[in-house]
DNA sequence: GGGTGTCACTAATTCGATTTAGTAACGGAG
DNA sequence: CTCCGTTACTAAATCGAATTAGTGACACCC
C-alpha cells in the first residue's frame, strides 16, 4: 500500500505543463484562456493518474475547508424528519463537493475549538436556530417550517371539534428549547382560533411516572379532550398511560403525535401523527449554505397521517 | 468581526521567540530542551492572545487531519446502543483533540473522495467490519461483543425452557449484513446448546404485511415458542402482529428484543430485551483508533431487561 | 514598422504549523 | 587556550493547491 498521493505536480509533469495550468484547467478558472486541446489533455492525464485534489491543502489556501458542520446536540436524535433532513443535507452537499460533519454533542468551547481547527465552510446550528430565531440563518426554511407544522398538528385537532387542548412535553433538558418553541407556536395558534389557553403536561420518565402524570393531569383538567405530543415519543407515552388508565382513545381523549416515527402505527390504537418532509428542507439548506440557487420548489406543508388515535 | 486568526507567528512575536520555539513549547517536543521560564512565557502569551492551532495547516504538514470518520451507512440509525457508541466515541476523541465525522450515506467512490479530501486520521467502518470480520479493526470490541450479546439473547430464551426458536429479521437491504451476522451467531449458539435449527422470518413493511408474515410463519412452524428480534424494532413488529392475531404473549409465543430501545416498555405486553452498553465500546474504540491505552476495563456483558413479553 | 492586444502559458508567493539542520553562547575538561 | 558538549534557540524547507504578476510569441491596426 504505497501511500503515494498523486499531486497536481505529478499531473503537470505528465501532461507537460506547469502546476498552475493544471489548476486553471481543473478549476475552470474564468480569468484564463486555455485552448481546448490543452484542457482535454490535462483532464485526461488527471483521470488516468487518478488525481484527487488534496482537500487539506486546498482548505489551507482558500481559508475554509469544504466541510459543513451541523450541530444538533440539543435536539432529539431519533426524529424521523430530522434523519431525513440530515441525510438530504449530506447528499446535497456531497453533490457540490462538500462533506457534512455532524456534531451531536455540545461542549461549547470544544465546538469553537473544532471550528477553529477545521475551518468549516459553514456551520448550521439548529440549536441556536431554535433558540435565537435569527431569520438570517440558512436552514432551508426549517425553522419557519416548525411553526407551520405545529399549526398543522393543532388545527387538525381543532377541526375534529376539540376545544380544550394540551401539549405533552418532555422534561429532557436536551430539548427544552425545542419544547418551548413548539409550545409557544401552539399557544399562538389557539389564540388565533379563539380557543382556550393551551395546557401542558410532562412525560418521559418511567412508565409509572408517566401514568401518574397523565392521571393527575386529567383530574385537574377533565375538560381537555385532545393531547398533542411534542413528538411521537411523547405522544406514545401518553397513549400508553391512557391505555393503562383505561381511558378510551380517542373517544374520551384524542392523541396526535408529531414527526411520524415508524413505530407509531404499531401501537394500539395506532398513532395519528404529522408527517414532515425533512429531506426537502435539508436539500434547500444545503444550497442556501453554499450560496447556490434553491433549485427546487419550497417543501410542501406537513401532512396529517390519520390513524386511530385522533 | 475582524476574522483575524491568531497564528503561531503572532504568539512568537509577542513572546520574543521564533515560531519554531513556540511550536516546540506548545507541542512538548521531546527532542528539545527549553527552560521553564520560556515555556511559561510562551504558554501565557498563547493563552492571552487566544491562540488556537490551525487544524488545516497542521493536517497539511502532518499528513493527516485530527478527524476520525465513522461510516454507519448500513446500520440501523435508531439503535439505542449505537447512539451511545457514537456519542462516547465522539466524546473520547474530543478528549484527545480529535473530531468525529459521521457518514450516514454510502456512495462508495464518494467516500473515497471524501477520505482523499480530508485525510482523516482513521476510518472506522462498521459496515465493512460486520461484513469482513477483520479482527484487526479497532472497534473497541464491538464486533466481538455482537456475538456475545447475541448469545445473551438466545441463551435467555433457552433458559426459559424454549426449544424451537426463531429470529425475526428485517428485509431492509441497508442492514442485511448485520442481519446475516446475527443470524449466524444465533445459529451457532443453538448448535452449541444442542437445540434445533434456528428458523427465521422477515418483518418490516406495513403492519398488515407483518401480520401476514407472522401468521404464515406460525402456521408453518407451530412448534416455535419464542422469537428473538434482530433489534427492538423487529421485535415490536412481531409483538404488534401477535397482538392483532390474538396470539397470547408470552404464553404461546415469547418475544425478546435486542438493543433496549426506549419505546419497548410502552408496549403491552412490555418488551423484554437485551441492553448493550454501547458507550463503553465507543470509548474503547476511540482509544484504539488513536493508539492510546484502553484506560478502562472491558465493557460488561449485555444484560437482559426482563419485562412481560418473554 | 512600431505600437497595442490577446493568447498561452509559467515562476513565485501564499496559507500556518512542523521539523530538520544548523548556529551562537557558554561551561568545563584537558 | 583550545576543543567538546550542551543549552537555547532560529532559519529555512516542507506539505499541496490556488493565485498574482508576469513573460514570450504572435496577430492586427494605423
Amino acid at each position: 500500500m504505497p501511500d503515494s498521493r498523486v499531486t497536481m505536480k505529478d499531473v503537470a509533469r505528465a501532461s507537460g505543463v506547469s502546476p498552475a495550468t493544471v489548476s486553471f484547467v481543473l478549476n475552470d478558472s474564468p480569468s484564463q484562456t486555455i485552448p481546448a486541446a490543452t484542457r482535454e489533455r490535462v483532464h485526461r492525464v488527471a483521470a488516468e493518474l487518478g488525481y484527487v485534489p488534496h482537500g487539506v491543502a486546498r482548505a489551507l489556501r482558500e481559508g475554509a475547508s469544504r466541510i459543513v458542520v451541523l450541530n444538533v446536540a440539543r435536539l432529539p436524535h431519533g426524529g424521523a424528519s430530522l434523519a431525513g433532513f440530515v441525510d438530504a443535507l449530506d447528499d446535497e452537499l456531497g453533490r457540490f463537493g462538500h462533506a457534512l460533519l455532524v456534531r451531536y454533542r455540545d461542549r461549547p468551547d470544544d465546538t469553537d475549538r473544532l471550528i477553529a481547527a477545521i475551518s468549516p465552510r459553514a456551520v448550521l446550528d439548529l440549536d441556536r436556530l431554535y433558540f435565537e430565531a435569527d431569520p438570517e440563518i440558512a436552514d432551508g426554511g426549517w425553522i419557519d417550517g416548525l411553526a407551520a407544522h405545529t399549526s398543522v398538528q393543532i388545527r387538525y385537532l381543532a377541526e375534529q371539534g376539540h376545544v380544550e387542548l394540551a401539549m405533552a412535553l418532555r422534561d429532557d433538558p436536551g430539548i427544552e428549547r425545542l419544547a418551548a418553541l413548539r409550545r409557544d407556536y401552539a399557544g399562538r395558534i389557539l389564540a388565533d382560533l379563539g380557543l382556550p389557553e393551551l395546557r401542558t403536561l410532562s412525560v418521559g420518565w418511567s412508565v409509572e411516572d408517566d401514568r401518574r402524570a397523565v392521571a393527575s393531569f386529567l383530574e385537574r383538567h377533565p375538560s381537555v379532550t385532545a393531547i398533542a405530543g411534542l413528538d411521537d415519543d411523547a405522544a406514545l407515552r401518553v397513549l400508553a398511560a391512557l391505555r393503562d388508565l383505561g381511558v378510551p382513545v380517542p373517544d374520551q381523549v384524542a392523541v396526535i403525535g408529531f414527526d411520524d416515527s415508524p413505530l407509531g402505527e404499531l401501537f394500539s390504537p395506532a398513532l395519528t401523527t404529522v408527517h414532515i418532509d425533512g429531506a426537502e428542507f435539508g436539500r434547500r439548506a444545503a444550497r442556501t449554505l453554499l450560496d447556490e440557487p434553491p433549485g427546487s420548489e419550497a417543501p410542501g406543508p406537513a401532512t396529517v397521517i390519520r390513524r386511530a388515535s385522533a
